[in-house]
DNA sequence: CGAGCGGTTGAGGCCCATCAACAAGGGTGG
DNA sequence: CCACCCTTGTTGATGGGCCTCAACCGCTCG
């Protein structure tokens, strides 16, 4: 059992400094562990913040996080959202370029990125790690290049696609996040959401049974329209 | 003096087998050498093709090649524009999952794939190599990311400056590419593009000496326009 | 000279953003 | 427990930006 360390009211990775519990040592993906502490984080509480130095590299235990950058019109652009086991917070800077913030009520495995880094230096295996983590990160964020050229509907029949594969049954998935936060992912607005979701409703491809679950009538119609039309 | 190999007529990869000049030792990035020949490629021609085993990694030694994407509807998605020094042609996987042609006439380092990943596994300075230059390309990503939620002519400003400082000189830049692939990168149509640099022609940020050549005239216009409003 | 390609420009329509009003929860304090 | 408020989500009306279709221009090449 990990020791959970909350200090509430303190923001940001300054909570992490003041958090006193043992580190255990923890795998960050395949093989290789690093010493990690677990913090817990509130909804919409910040994790870190675009510009800030990166100190930290975390992994998702429970809940779920969102990474964004703010463009200087006050909109946001949600880059990812991250579940149980995906890792976030690697970049090539020492500067954050995104910001976090849990989504959800979420606990955070949090390695030092100072120990990272140097386990890379001398030891190949954890440098191909890294490498294999960027990499799959690249990957989806091609993906969602190449999403963002199509309709809205089918990037939000995408979406709950994807969605489903990660926190969903065969059947159904609820939705962690806000229509905002989606709005924001998808590079959509709120509205056009809404009106998606319906329309899909009204197809028979899916049932809100509440505005945050959502049930799958009709999986065919969903892959029809969230895959590129021919591969 | 590299020896160049050009076989003409024979398709993608396999010309590369076909060449028989010696490997000459090549920095891929930073530090450390391995072995590499050199290939010709005529405009429009392909290096490598989707789905097909990745056997080589890619180093631009002059010209411009183009990593794309075709959508099952026959669209194009233009990934990245690699101009000399860019290493192209790294990626998670067996496959390759984009498709790389010359945009003009082109020569390329080539090394072998299984030299580089060995050289990654027995030599941690070559993994954090492929590492950076993969964070390098994920960072250029996600900016496309955002980019593609701006108009069609803050994309276009953002184009010429970004090809500007790469290729061009203080005042202006030659266009290595067609309206085609342009309209492909930024997800717009040939006529978008066209008129949009009718637009800032109109606005006297730029001037169009002829259709492949590009004279700033208000470089403050471009940036106002490129950048994201604030930051 | 005609054909074909790349590029420009115009007219019209569609998709989604915007603005606006309203409904549905979800806390809070009396 | 309920009245209230504030947030979140839905739906409608309108407009604008970019795509689509189409015509035209200039150049290159046969």
């Amino acid at each position: 059992m990990l020791t959970a360390c909350s200090t509430i009211g303190v923001a940001h990775e300054e909570r992490i400094d003041a958090c006193h519990s043992a580190p255990r040592s923890e795998q960050l993906s395949g093989t290789g562990t690093v010493p990690a502490v677990v913090m817990s984080y509130a909804a919409d509480e910040r994790v870190f913040g675009q510009g800030m130095p990166r100190r930290f590299v975390y992994k998702v235990k429970s809940g779920v996080v969102r990474t964004f950058t703010l463009l200087g019109d006050g909109r946001r652009q949600i880059d990812a959202f991250h579940f149980p086991d995906d890792v976030f917070g690697l970049e090539l800077n020492d500067d954050h370029s995104l910001s976090a913030e849990a989504v959800a009520a979420t606990q955070l495995l949090v390695f030092q990125r100072s120990l990272i880094d140097r386990a890379a230096e001398n030891n190949c295996a954890m440098a191909q790690e890294l490498l294999s983590l960027t990499g799959r990160t690249l990957e989806r964020t091609r993906a969602q290049v190449v999403l963002s050229r199509r309709s809205a509907i089918e990037r939000l029949a995408n979406f709950l696609l994807n969605l489903g594969s990660r926190v969903g049954t065969e059947t159904s998935v609820d939705l962690p996040m806000s229509r905002y936060d989606i709005a924001d992912y998808l590079g959509l607005t709120i509205e056009t959401v809404s009106r998606m979701l319906s329309e899909l409703e009204r197809i028979d491809a899916i049932v809100l049974t509440t505005t945050r679950h959502i049930v799958f009538r009709d999986r065919v119609k969903l892959t029809v329209l969230s895959n590129p039309p021919m591969g």
